[in-house]
DNA sequence: AAAATAATGGAATAAAAATTCCATAGCATG
DNA sequence: CATGCTATGGAATTTTTATTCCATTATTTT
């Protein structure tokens, strides 16, 4: 076993790996190669398999975790394991400790924010579910009216989906609830409602989807998940997670993948005049 | 156990979810919940450890991946483990992926959206006035009363400003526009304004804030500029340069910084309560 | 309100995986 | 070519992890 201090960081193991591959046995240079070749692997495989993937024997392998500074293969894996999960920290810890150490100073909070937002806008990068958004702008495109409906913290999306769609001349309406008006009136055979709503989800925005959806007409759902009340509607549904800082979110997130939504939409509907 | 085949790619999964998650009991419900938001860590965790993240007994995660329709819970792993190769590639790589779509496809849209608001945010961060930032959260922790005006693109600026101060039970109205009234009448002496606007700007937010000003109140202005017609009123200027796609922008960074702030704000007002 | 059914928690058990150990094979050195 | 040292394979052991089972608790139905 080697008396060097195991790597904490993917660039101090591959430092160490090259440091000392020149000087190992044949087998054990075999596991190096392998484990350079294969880095990615090694998080979620076992050391039969790893061992298999390197043409050598399990004990051979073990011996290559220890010469890397590890007591074994176990704690070599809980490196990459955390190396994976750091890009999501555990923000509810971080929130207690900010809290714990009395730092709700203004700049604290933003940074907070700031950090949640880039979380955000990272996962939905990663986990938009391309086909549906295609398929929601298909129909938003081929809508002859849209519907807009969104309360409370969903509100300001679905104004500003509103807003888009008046700035590129694309017949939209916000049912905002002013008035206490019946906005069901107003939804006629063939209309696209999109609906905003995150737990706890909003009756009157839920209502008014599945009476659409009774209609016959088509939904485009934007909710913080896939489950929810919104599934019954047969919506197209897009889900976006947002990181919470405390009871709050910054909806990043929410609002691209909705700014982004409309500007498909006239990009869309610009083609299809064209084309004709 | 369910009957049904097992779900082999993240998109089936997905569904899965989605299809069963209503009419789960509650423990179960809770490990889909969970396992839609850290989809991520499956890959790379135990039941014990998954389980104490859903807040349910292992044996229950192991009803839900029967339910998901696994054998258990090695199976469903094993499917994460098989499509986490492709999950690995860093963020730049899946935006370039969003973007290999086509150039006004959605998904090359939203890839622009969300790598303007991460450098929005990163701006944001890095160049915010602290010290007025601060200012503006003493100015407003101490207001009677807040009213918050923005028209068009800084509208949903305002709806969430003055939902965040619903929820923290702080004295706040939205002026809205509707109904065309003259909102001059509800500003009393003491009151604080903020104003939100964007170049081009609306001439009744900084109508409003003029007359604010001439009572002898505070303004506050979120801008995207410095200088503007805000100046004039002698507000607590607190400027967001957002990245903009083509006509439009995400809001990432100016709606980051307006929840900071009323979030401060709230956080405020409890340390006034607490210290009298 | 009673009975039946479903859900839950927790401990017991089974399975799988990691780790150690040792006999043997290879290799260099005198 | 014998001797000591290192490397190797494979089986035995220990530890961890998954899975099952059942008693208890909730929920629904009659």
């Amino acid at each position: 076993m080697s008396d060097q201090i195991a790597p904490v960081s993917l660039e101090e193991f591959n430092h160490r790996l090259a440091e000392i591959s020149e000087t190992m046995p044949k087998r054990l240079r075999q596991c190096a190669e392998y484990v350079a070749q294969n880095t990615d692997r090694i998080a979620v495989s076992t050391v039969a398999e790893l061992s298999v993937g390197a043409g050598v024997q399990p004990s051979a392998f073990m011996r290559f975790c220890q010469l890397m500074g590890f007591s074994g293969f176990s704690e070599m894996q809980k490196m990459f394991r955390e190396t994976y999960a750091q890009k999501w920290p555990d923000y509810a810890t971080r929130l207690e400790n900010l809290r714990a150490n009395g730092d709700d100073s203004p700049s604290a909070l933003l940074a907070e924010f700031v950090e949640a937002g880039r979380l955000s806008l990272e996962n939905l990068a990663s986990t938009v579910d391309l086909e549906t958004l295609e398929k929601a702008v298909d129909v938003l495109a081929a809508a002859p009216m849209i519907h807009v409906v969104g309360f409370r913290r969903a509100f300001p999306v679905a104004s500003y989906l509103s807003y888009a769609f008046e700035k590129m001349n694309i017949a939209a309406v916000l049912h905002d609830g002013v008035g206490n008006l019946n906005p069901y009136h107003a939804i006629r055979k063939g209309d696209v409602v999109i609906a905003i709503t995150f737990a706890p989800y909003s009756q009157e925005t839920i209502d008014l989807a599945a009476y659409a959806h009774g209609l016959g007409n088509k939904v485009v759902a934007i909710s913080d998940a896939l489950s929810g009340p919104m599934r019954k509607t047969d919506a197209l549904m897009l889900s976006v997670s947002e990181v919470d800082v405390g009871a709050f979110r910054a909806l990043s997130a929410t609002i691209s993948l909705a700014i982004a939504l409309a500007v498909s939409v006239g990009a869309k509907r610009e083609k299809l005049i064209d084309g004709k």
